[in-house]
DNA sequence: CGTCTTTGACCAGCGC
DNA sequence: GCGCTGGTCAAAGACG
């Protein structure tokens, strides 16, 4: 029995499946005890009943002073939870404000520095799908920030960016994700960056011209991912169509599509990234033209499906995971996103919250580095430095 | 034999 | 106009 098992459910948000997990563990307990041929103990009488018990193996009082820790934690972890449930509410509060005064274009910017924090290399998130050419107003809504970073070291800081701006009608552009720290982990969101992309207008009308929307067709998301096979498994079909080397990153740009369905225009490009090359940078473009498959990620459904529902996309490990544990990132993050990625605010506060040696479970056994962003449409990334020295490979 | 990957060629946008 | 670059095409080869 190894108790990282344990641990991994503490980030659900809610109570029950929290029970069940201690339910889970007097079961785990109770096997023990049927493993080592003792008579079972009731739960609750702890260590004192084992201790006493001589014949108790080491191993045994060991595991159960490992529970006990991990129930302390279970408890700060839930401490942590009603934090975030209350600061959540009071943010949707000011956003909700803050979209009756510009209900159309906003952006949110979830920002998760590292700032010395071993092995938690989260970075940014970034949502955005403002159609807008100027930026005329913006503001930055810090959300509980401890500047010193007394709590966590991790620089943590969630940005509610409204840009407020009038219907913009024929061009589109998207945040321009950028790489601070000389790309050692952290993301700014620069400045909107416009730009038109006829090409994909000429191919979204010739190649895909039956079933692509230009505007999804543009809608892209790149994620990053610490992952060493050649491309993140993320449950759907790729046919690799083309490669190239880019400038200014000797690792080729793969180009794909998704065979799912004919016809889907969505295509993704893997490369990795210069600076790390165990991160895999891959983008995703367009919208699926068919229901995705059992097993695939959301990140998978692409931009403009979470733009739709204004969520973060849940994300998966590489395909080492996959292949190693078949346990992907989803699997560990998924509990704790699927019930606050859509407040991103949480990040901060859970972070916040709890000592950070004591976020393993969502740190350290998590894979080490992901980020997020994603455009609207129009822009080109770029943030990933992906510039090449020669042409074709 | 069908499917997929590889890879050189081609095309279009962009900067000078 | 020219060269550079990113993106795509399509023929050839690999593979099961």
């Amino acid at each position: 029995m190894k108790h990282i098992d344990l641990s991994l459910n503490i980030h659900y948000g809610d109570d029950d499946r929290a029970e069940s997990m201690e339910e889970e563990e007097e079961e785990v307990v109770e096997r023990d005890h049927v493993d080592h041929g003792e008579p079972k103990e009731k739960e609750g009488e702890g260590e004192e009943t084992s201790m006493q018990n001589t014949s108790v193996s080491p191993e045994l009082v060991s595991l159960k002073a490992e529970m006990t820790r991990m129930k302390e934690e279970n408890m700060l972890l839930r401490k942590a939870v009603d934090h975030i449930t209350k600061d959540y509410c009071e943010l949707q509060t000011k956003l909700e404000a803050i979209q009756q005064e510009q209900p159309k274009n906003h952006q949110l910017v979830l920002s998760l520095g590292k700032n010395g924090f071993e092995g938690a290399e989260i970075t940014t998130m970034t949502i955005g799908n403002a159609r807008s050419t100027t930026a005329k107003r913006s503001f930055l809504c810090e959300v509980d920030h401890d500047p010193a970073g007394s709590n966590s070291d991790l620089g943590l800081s969630l940005g509610l960016q409204v840009q407020s701006q009038p219907d913009s009608t024929e061009i589109e552009e998207s945040p321009v994700v950028v790489e601070d720290d000389k790309g050692k982990g952290g993301w700014l969101v620069e400045e909107n960056k416009c730009q038109q992309r006829p090409r994909d207008l000429a191919a979204a009308t010739t190649s895909h011209s039956s079933t692509t929307n230009p505007a999804n067709r543009k809608a892209r998301v790149s994620i990053r991912t610490r992952c060493q096979g050649p491309t993140m498994n993320d449950g759907c079909q790729w046919r690799k169509y083309g490669q190239k080397i880019a400038k200014g990153n000797p690792c080729p740009r793969a180009y794909y599509r998704c065979t799912v369905a004919p016809g889907c225009p969505v295509r993704k490009q893997v490369q990795r990234c210069m600076e790390d090359m165990s991160i895999l940078v891959t983008t995703y473009e367009g919208m699926h033209n068919h229901p995705l498959p059992v097993g695939a990620t959301a990140m998978a459904s692409t931009a403009t499906n979470a733009a739709a529902s204004t969520t973060f996309m849940l994300l998966s490990s590489g395909e080492n995971s996959m292949s190693n544990s078949q346990m992907p990132m989803s699997s560990y993050l998924s509990p704790y996103l699927q019930n606050y990625t859509s407040h991103p605010s949480t990040w901060h506060n859970f972070i916040n919250s709890a000592d950070s040696s004591r976020l393993p479970s969502l740190y350290h056994q998590a894979p080490d580095f992901f980020s997020y962003s994603m455009s609207g449409g129009g822009g080109e990334e770029g943030q990933w430095g992906a510039k090449k020295s020669g042409r074709d490979s």
